[in-house]
RNA sequence: GGGCGGAUAGUUCAGUUGGUGAGAACGCGUGCCUUACAAGCACGAGGUCGGUGGUUCGAAUCCGCCUCCGCCCA
């Protein structure tokens, strides 16, 4: 199931790395054969697309509310299929298998259904209200938001100091304040009961500074009041008395702490601002101000009139629209909520029982905090651009209906004038219900009977209270079952200065852009090998570099092998040599490992392991082992060879679908017709565990010959012999048969046995012993470097000796751990004495 | 204020249940156009594993405290 993007705009690298593990995902399980559904989609995303909409109108000059509603939805329609289009244009570049023809939008018409269905549903079983509160407004998107849906940012400000006169007697309090000019809202001044300092004022009163109008309010049980300009002082425990002065105003229309205060004091809701905010006639002589404006004007006259006490700097969080960037307003307003606590608990218990499995395990924390301190959400939005709330009201008797059917006549009265709630709701109101109403809910259809519940989610962090969290709860309470089993989290995408990826930032790149420059392949494989799980991405274009580079690599080796293509003929495999055997046994344990990795959600390692053996075993070592016989006709090699490569594409198909099948359709090995549907590989138990460590014991050799000649300047294309000292019967035995391999890798012509050159270079690997004879070497210059090397192998062995010399260790050690340390005590020993050895015959 | 992460090579990150002589990639240095690949090949340099105390025969790994960074919720 695909998190449908955003309709409002172009997608990112975010959506990038989200659809490129979920493909791999998808691609792997179709390959081992499981029936999958890739559900794709976009979402209609209510105030990011009414924002842009409007902003689009604002450049013809006009605003929503001149076009009018329905002409505003006709541009926004337009709209949605222009970037519609653009975005499943990249999705489909990027190599994304979804299945197309299953594509759903949220404002489909059976997806409005859904919503419909479960609108009136939860209204029905009371879970659904209306009531009149303090919401998080945003005054530029003219809306309400959801409380998860602001942003707190740090930001440095003001704390100040307010003197409120007492009414009868002498004296004042002070309050500090971080908002001044909602003081006009005010209905209160609190204090802690216990506060000592305060105790002689509770129940008193105090008169707000310039304000000699009486204001309007409402009282919590909405009774209509006139307020006074005279205030009572309140003892309440919320107030942390630890805060300026320990006293404090409050303003119950305009902060969510004081409306709960003022709803338990039945304090009078002043409200002073309007929804654009700017101060109204509650305001009096400051009405008519931004409330910015209002800050720096009630400022200015409280301080001329002397009620200004002082001024610091106070840093706290300030709420922010998250998609306007607008500071938060705390409003009240009547709005539609959905009682949360009936609806998280099952949530809750789904995770906790094992049922739903949160990746990485540490969001489990998270999530719980979250659903166990959860509040109602906020549904209604103030905008048009959605599902409209199917509430309906009577204009004649009031009754009020909720109804999927449109209501025509009043059920209570008869009457026709009927009125439809304006409101739309919260978009997530409709992505709540994805994992099934993207199979059809409400109705029960063939998709919804097969496909859920579905099995696993792949998103971004962000989004796991406003989504993930949702969409459990609408599954266990619509369909009566967790939507998904298992939840991957990814973290954001962000640029190397580790900012977010943002247009207004300027570090926002087109993924077609590179895709266009490195293949979708490559910024598939790019990304999928720098993503950590569940930590944040630090993207650059470096790291798709890469990706490409490997597809490159991929393309080369194949591009080899094809050109001796003319060896190949179809047979048996015999693995018999030494390199065969440690590639096959490699194969095997890559592609047990592959397999394990994709089982368990490890994207990042399993595309490291198939990027190392593709490269580093079988192009470094493998191709390059099986040059010379290549040369010599080996008919075996080849073959070998293209099996391998052809195993290998398989693994590598579901994270790079266009290289591997453009190469596999070339072989002369594939059988059927696409990569994309050929079988999984399974693993052979065919390995040999002995030949590989043979084989690893020649590498080592080569690289250590490889080491000499390059400290010792030997000329790239001289070639030098090698000499056996003590060595092993299997050595003398396997090598003469590497000659070629070893002529090939290591420039060596020919091997020599029971005689040690002078001057010479000693290579000691596992206890075996060489000589590289080095004509003009300094033997001084190779004695300190032998000195050198045999000081630090001291160093080593003296440790271990230690550690075997203790007691302790001794008795409670594994005797596993025991054996391996006494045979590392060996092999430095042999390395050491053989280097002294050598040391000896250099003088 | 509450919760959750992170700190390992110049950079980005791996390091399974404690048993390593601490790894990779990029970057850096040196040498190579070796008939698949210079988007490449070979070789090399580079780390007191944030600090501190503890548990242990043994700690990058477990526990306590501290410092710094990030995220989420109030």
């Amino acid at each position: 199931m695909m998190p449908p993007p955003n309709v409002t705009g172009i997608i990112h690298m975010g959506h990038v790395l989200n659809n490129t593990l979920q493909d791999i995902l998808i691609r792997f399980k179709r390959m081992q054969g499981y029936e999958v559904l890739y559900q794709p989609g976009t979402d209609h995303a209510g105030i990011a697309t009414q924002n842009v909409v409007e902003k689009e109108l604002a450049k013809q000059g006009k605003t929503r509310f001149e076009v009018g509603r329905e002409k505003f939805l006709e541009y926004a329609w337009q709209w949605k299929e222009t970037y519609e289009k653009n975005i499943l244009e990249r999705l489909k570049r990027l190599g994304v298998s979804a299945d197309w023809s299953k594509y759903k939008f949220t404002l489909d018409p059976q997806m409005v259904q859904a919503v419909l269905k479960a609108f009136v549903s939860l209204y029905e079983d009371g879970l659904i209200y209306k009531g009149l509160y303090i919401i998080n407004w945003c005054p530029r998107c003219g809306t309400a938001l959801a409380d998860d849906e602001v942003e707190h940012k740090e930001h440095t400000g003001h704390l100040w100091y307010i003197r409120y006169p007492l009414v009868d007697g002498d004296g004042d309090i002070v309050v500090a304040t971080t908002r001044p000019e909602t003081y006009l809202g005010d209905t209160a001044v609190a204090v802690h009961p216990d506060d000592p300092r305060y105790q002689k004022w509770i129940g008193k009163k105090v008169r707000l500074p310039l304000v000699t109008w009486t204001r309007k309010g409402t009282m919590p049980d909405g009774t209509e009041v006139e307020v006074p300009p005279e205030i009572p002082i309140i003892a309440d425990p919320r107030v942390d008395p630890e805060f300026g002065t320990g006293a404090v105003k409050v303003t119950p229309a305009h902060d969510p702490n004081d409306y709960e205060i003022g709803n338990e004091h039945g304090l009078a809701r002043v409200i002073m601002m309007t929804k654009e905010a700017v101060t109204n006639e509650n305001a009096g002589i400051f009405k008519g101000l931004d409330r910015f404006e209002a800050r720096k004007k009630v400022i200015e006259a409280l301080e001329k009139e002397g009620y200004l006490v002082k001024i610091e700097d106070h840093v706290h969080a300030v709420g922010h629209c998250y998609r306007c960037d607008t500071v938060i307003e705390p409003y009240l307003s009547e709005e539609w909520f959905v009682k949360m606590k009936p609806l998280a608990e099952p949530a809750i218990r789904a995770v906790r029982e094992g049922k739903i499995r949160l990746i990485p395990e540490y969001a489990n924390k998270i999530y719980f905090n979250w659903l166990e301190n959860v509040r109602d959400w906020c549904i209604s939005r103030k905008i048009w651009w959605g599902h409209r709330v199917p509430i309906y009201t009577c204009q004649a008797c009031g009754h009020t209906t909720a109804s999927i059917e449109p209501v025509q006549t009043c059920p209570q009265c008869g009457s026709d004038q009927i009125q439809q709630d304006p409101d739309v709701l919260d978009t997530w109101f409709s992505s709540w219900l994805w994992p099934f109403s993207t199979l059809g809910w409400p109705y029960e259809t063939r998709e919804l009977e097969a496909f859920y519940p579905t099995d696993v989610l792949i998103t971004g962090w962000d989004i796991l209270f406003f989504w993930v969290a949702r969409m459990i709860m609408a599954g266990l309470r619509f369909r009566s079952e967790i939507p998904f089993h298992t939840v991957y989290l990814h973290g954001i995408v962000r640029d190397e200065k580790r900012r977010k990826i943002s247009k207004s930032l300027g570090n926002f790149v087109d993924p077609l852009e590179y895709i266009q420059k490195y293949g979708a392949d490559g910024v598939r494989m790019g990304i999928t090998l720098v993503v950590p799980e569940g930590q944040d991405i630090i993207f650059s274009e470096k790291r798709i570099e890469i990706g490409r580079n490997f597809a490159t690599k991929i393309w080369n080796a194949a591009r080899f092998l094809l050109m001796n293509q003319d060896l190949y003929e179809p047979g048996e495999l015999t693995v018999e040599r030494l390199e065969d055997q440690w590639i096959w046994t490699g194969l095997q344990e890559t592609i047990r490992a592959v397999t394990q990795g994709l089982e368990d959600y490890d994207f990042n390692t399993t595309a490291h392991r198939l990027l190392q053996f593709f490269w580093h075993d079988f192009c470094d070592w493998y191709i390059e082992a099986i040059k010379p016989r290549l040369q010599t006709g080996d008919k075996m090699a080849i073959r070998i060879g293209f099996t391998v490569l052809e195993r290998l594409l398989r693994l590598l198909h579901p994270f790079m679908p266009f290289v591997t099948e453009e190469i596999w359709q070339k072989l002369p090995n594939h059988e059927g017709e696409t990569l994309m549907r050929a079988p999984w590989p399974e693993p052979t138990s065919e390995v040999f565990p002995e030949a590989h460590r043979r084989f690893e014991f020649l590498k080592e050799v080569v690289r250590e010959v490889r080491e000499a000649r390059a400290s010792y300047r030997i000329a790239p294309k001289a070639e030098l012999p090698l000499y056996f000292g003590k060595t092993e019967p299997w050595v003398r035995k396997a090598l003469p048969e590497m000659l070629p391999m070893l002529r090939h890798l290591a420039k060596i012509s020919a091997l020599k046995e029971d005689e040690i050159p002078h001057p010479s270079t000693a290579i000691v690997v596992e206890g075996q012993e060489f000589f590289l004879p080095l004509p003009g070497l300094d033997l001084e210059k190779e004695r300190a470097r032998i000195q050198k090397e045999i000081v630090q192998l001291q160093k080593h062995l003296a440790k271990v000796q230690a550690r075997l010399a203790n007691p302790d260790f001794l008795e409670r050690a594994p005797a596993e751990v025991i054996r391996k340390e006494e045979e590392k005590v060996k092999t430095f020993e042999e390395k050491i004495s053989a280097l002294q050895a050598h040391l000896e015959r250099l003088r």
